[in-house]
DNA sequence: CCCTAAAGCAACGGCGCGTTGCAATAGAGT
DNA sequence: ACTCTATTGCAACGCGCCGTTGCTTTAGGG
């Protein structure tokens, strides 16, 4: 979500009307998705509870898919909080812990089961994700970091493989296996990635 | 896939033409869901396709769903060969290859991004999807199991969270962040996780 | 060689799709 | 206040797939 993916004519009427609408059809169609899924949604559903005619969607997004890029795209901005705990482990089940509850929310597993579903045959919407879950990293790579930073792990460790096997985790859970995330399973998680971190610092060559 | 999810009529009449439209079916779906996605799946392509009669479809699986599901479970047995390298780390690398190939495999490819995308309003695909990797991670787990005879790892070494992780990491990427699965990844991964289970045991409390 | 389970066939109303041509409206610029 | 034009609304279109129904045909188990 850093770079410019411009999927939208850019608005020459920023104000008024067409704000107002364009915001109730994001909204909507966010809502829509939770509710029926993405391979049941319908268009003409989403319209009509926007109270919006059924052709603006067409032709200022283009398509189903154009749609639904830029609804993610607006509301998908969800910042996740850095924990600081004093410890890799304490940091890392806390943010897996965030990841779990944000994951919970309606729109936000269903934008997340989206992307899986059709991450391989739109590109868009596949690049969008990729560049969110690049910049998430990074931030989060701050807790691995600052671990480096007070000895508790070795100065080559890589940041980003110790976040994403974290996160990867729960959304395994999540997605596939729809095994439990509770705190026990989280803390275990948080556990075992800090140890390979310390022992070995994953970037092991 | 081990418990019996009965989600179609036992056949009554194994052979002949019932067993002939059956698998043409089967068969037919995987292919299509590979090539349009879930969301774009439609049956009387399917029925076309396959020769058979759309009514045909309705009656033996009664729903769209159904008819998944049953074609999941059919060729859904794939066995993965549980590799044997001598070392905790060789054997995750080469079993996370190993997944990563299938993965690549249309159908199969297919088959995680159905499951992903509906997992949340298809209690029996989620059901057997649950089932699937349990299984999996049972047998998988032998690597573990050996590791911990060799004296690698400590005995308490959970060996289900130890596959799981590598599992995880695998698909996050191909279904969420798109980075790349190449062998560099996967022997940072193995060497990671195989540190983290040396270290820990990954049954810390 | 039967006879019945299973598959084929034809048709149904319904709905969402994506598009089109034209009318109404609202907001930005003067 | 007044344009004037971008944007939205509206109505209607053909199309394809949905999921179902009543009936006929067929094939394979006994």
């Amino acid at each position: 979500m850093t770079q410019d993916i411009r999927t939208e004519p850019a608005a020459r009427r920023p104000g008024g009307r067409s704000a107002r609408v364009r915001g109730a059809v994001l909204d909507t169609t966010l809502r829509e998705l939770a509710e029926v899924g993405y391979a049941a949604l319908s268009l003409e559903a989403i319209a009509q509870r926007a109270g919006v005619n059924k052709t603006t969607l067409y032709r200022r997004w283009g398509s189903r898919e154009g749609l639904v890029l830029n609804a993610m795209l607006e509301r998908g901005q969800r910042e996740v909080p850095i924990p600081d705990t004093g410890s890799l482990r304490g940091d890392l089940a806390a943010y897996a812990t965030e990841i779990v509850v944000a994951s919970r929310t309606p729109v936000v597993e269903a934008t997340i089961r989206t992307v899986a579903s059709v991450g391989d045959r739109e590109p868009r919407i596949a690049d969008a994700s990729r560049g969110f879950w690049r910049t998430r990293f990074e931030f989060a790579g701050e807790v691995v970091r600052r671990a480096i930073a007070r000895g508790e792990v070795p100065p080559d460790t890589d940041p980003n493989l110790v976040v994403e096997t974290v996160v990867a985790s729960v959304y395994f859970r999540l997605l596939l296996s729809g095994d439990e995330l509770d705190d026990g399973y989280v803390d275990r998680l948080a556990a075992f990635v800090a140890a390979g971190a310390s022992a070995a610092g994953g970037a092991q060559r």
